[in-house]
DNA sequence: GCCGTTTTCGGCCCGACTGTTTTCAGTCG
């Protein structure tokens, strides 16, 4: 759906618009930029193709000026315009603005005061006390910027998921059609699906030279740089420093490769003293008498040689898989098509892209079927809320939809209703009776400390009218921890009134998060995966919460989304005392 | 920088919170 060019230069007007965030450039410039480049980045069909038909500017938000810079993209792979902006503004400073509390106005401030340009000139000027010379800035921010910058620091995996997903998919693409490519897979973190990490493994069984394959992938409009590394891998990165990693690896021997590189270290490690145990060494180049290992082109094979199942790569993290595997009672995972329900989406009515009727269509393409209409609550005001009259406004509308689709789909008609601070609701009781569904989740006043976030999320999940608690701590990858929620009283309380958990498929959501999640599952918790669909394109998301709960082990039982129409009909009909 | 059967110029979404102030700018959602 997404078009690598389209993303490449949705990528770079964004960068635009920080850059001239920075400088101080009027505003509604910079919207226009990032306008641009969020319709670009969801642009069903490749730029090239209005480029060539002379339709750029029949793009929405695409006028004279921002067309010409596509065209100059396009033609030479370079936009001058930017080239001239990074000369004035460094784009270190760029990565300032990843610390919470730190805009583009203070980073312009510090920028021109004290000639702070990256994250190391600023952890010197706080901690030699000039930032707090600076005006607008005091004792409590420079505080709060170094606790901030440890944190930065302290995080050793930066990257999200979805990125190394979505570059892969290009990547892969790309090396299909490179001579003497004989196969290429996603390995390492991203094949086994961890959250954030620390770039893109691919491996790839080659027969040419690394310079030549390197060069190959830097024809790749998304990559800018790289190198060969050492005689088996590459290392290059993309247009915002993402790392990729390519191990090159000869055909015969791509089994042991994937597993070695697949990981988890831990799993491999042990994979290794379980063929000690057997009197064989087990390398990444092969497995067999030491000295003698032979390569195994496929991955079953390893495992097979070893006495094991084949595990799924979301299980090889070392937590008691391999002996599972070794009786054959590996659990039972989610399995990755069994999400044909999204319970939490958005329209144009509250702060979605599409209509009623075209969201309904694209979840329909997308193979759901059921979906859930689920605008924002009244007090979402930046997201257009709904008020109780245009929630019964829409419910008109929904109907209309739903008498088109004459029950080939299920659509349910409810609202992601705002949890309030004090764990009440956004919308009247009379209200959410109405509903079919109810989304209750946490939008504001982020910063309660643990006991009155725990509290709040309490109260909503014991709510009889509240179905799914949504993004139950509303953390936002990577500025915003969320709520210091006690996960297992919230836990207690969905247990007791039959609530289910959401999991937000949101790749910079993924709330509940992994750790919440695997406790949720061994107490047995109902969980719903949603995608919180603004975009057509966000549907794709689902992969990622589906691949959480595999992650923690999650009984399909207890995802609703998983369940029979019927069955899901009928939780929600009985938690209403319609059943 | 974009856009227009209310405008080719003057709009473009806004409110709460916070730390810094002494009346408000910047950040965030």
């Amino acid at each position: 759906m997404t078009h690598a060019i389209n993303l490449a230069l949705a990528r770079r007007f964004e960068r635009i618009a920080d850059l001239l965030e920075i400088r101080g450039d009027e505003p509604y410039k910079i919207r226009a930029y990032r306008r641009a480049a969020e319709i670009l980045a969801h642009l069903p069909e490749p730029v090239t193709r209005y480029y060539e038909e002379g339709r750029l500017q029949e793009i929405p938000g695409i006028g004279a000026a921002l067309a010409r810079k596509i065209e100059q993209f396009l033609e030479t792979g370079r936009i001058p315009f930017l080239e001239r902006l990074q000369k004035e503004v460094p784009p270190t400073l760029l990565e300032l603005l990843q610390l919470p509390g730190l805009g583009p106005s203070k980073v312009r401030k510090l920028w021109k005061t004290l000639g702070i340009r990256d994250l190391s000139s600023l952890e010197q000027a706080l901690k030699e006390g000039r930032v707090r010379q600076v005006p607008g800035f005091g004792a409590k921010t420079e505080e709060r910027l170094l606790r901030a910058l440890a944190e930065y620091r302290r995080r050793p995996q930066n990257y999200l998921l979805a990125h190394a997903w979505s570059l892969a998919a290009f990547l892969l693409e790309w090396l299909q059609d490179i001579p003497a490519v004989h196969r290429a897979e996603v390995t390492g973190p991203t094949r086994r699906w961890v959250p954030y990490l620390p770039g893109l493994d691919l491996l790839v069984a080659f027969t040419g030279s690394r310079e030549d394959l390197l060069a190959a992938l830097l024809g790749h409009p998304l990559l800018e740089e790289g190198e060969v590394h050492g005689n088996s891998t590459l290392t290059l990165r993309d247009a915002e420093g993402f790392p990729v990693t390519v191990h090159v690896v000869a055909p015969a021997a791509f089994g042991t490769a994937w597993v070695a590189t697949t990981g988890s270290p831990e799993h491999w490690a042990r994979l290794q003293a379980l063929a000690r145990e057997q009197g064989l060494s087990l390398t990444p180049h092969g497995l067999g008498p030491a000295g003698e290992e032979g390569p195994l082109a496929e991955e079953e094979a390893v495992y097979q040689a070893l006495g094991l199942a084949w595990i799924p790569p979301e299980l090889r993290e070392n937590r008691g898989e391999i002996e599972l595997a070794r009786r054959d009672a590996l659990p039972a995972l989610l399995p990755w098509e069994a999400w044909r329900a999204d319970l939490h989406t958005h329209t144009q009515w509250s702060d979605g892209t599409l209509s009623i009727r075209d969201l309904v269509a694209a979840a329909w393409k997308r193979g759901l079927r059921v979906l859930a209409i689920t605008d924002h609550s009244q007090a979402q005001r930046v997201a257009n809320g709904l008020s109780p009259q245009r929630w019964l406004a829409q419910h008109q509308e929904v109907q209309r939809v739903r008498d088109e689709w004459q029950g080939r789909m299920l659509i349910l008609h409810g609202a992601e209703v705002d949890i309030l601070p004090d764990g009440s609701l956004d919308f009247p009781d009379e209200l959410l009776e109405r509903m079919d569904l109810v989304v209750a989740s946490p939008h504001m006043n982020l910063k309660q400390d643990a006991e009155a976030a725990t509290a709040r999320m309490v109260r909503a999940a014991s709510h009889p009218l509240v179905d799914i608690v949504g993004h139950p701590r509303g953390k936002m990858w990577p500025r915003r921890a969320g709520l210091p929620l006690d996960v297992d009283a919230l836990i207690r309380a969905a247990l007791a009134n039959d609530t289910a958990l959401e999991v937000n498929s949101n790749p910079y959501r993924l709330d509940l998060g992994e750790e919440d999640l695997r406790r949720a599952a061994q107490a047995g918790a109902l969980v719903s995966i949603n995608t919180d669909a603004h975009h057509v394109s966000d549907f794709a998301h689902h992969v990622f919460g589906v691949a959480l709960a595999r992650r923690a082990w999650l009984s399909p039982e207890l995802v609703v989304n998983a369940w029979q129409p019927e069955t899901l009909l009928g939780w929600l009909r009985r938690r209403r005392g319609r059943g």
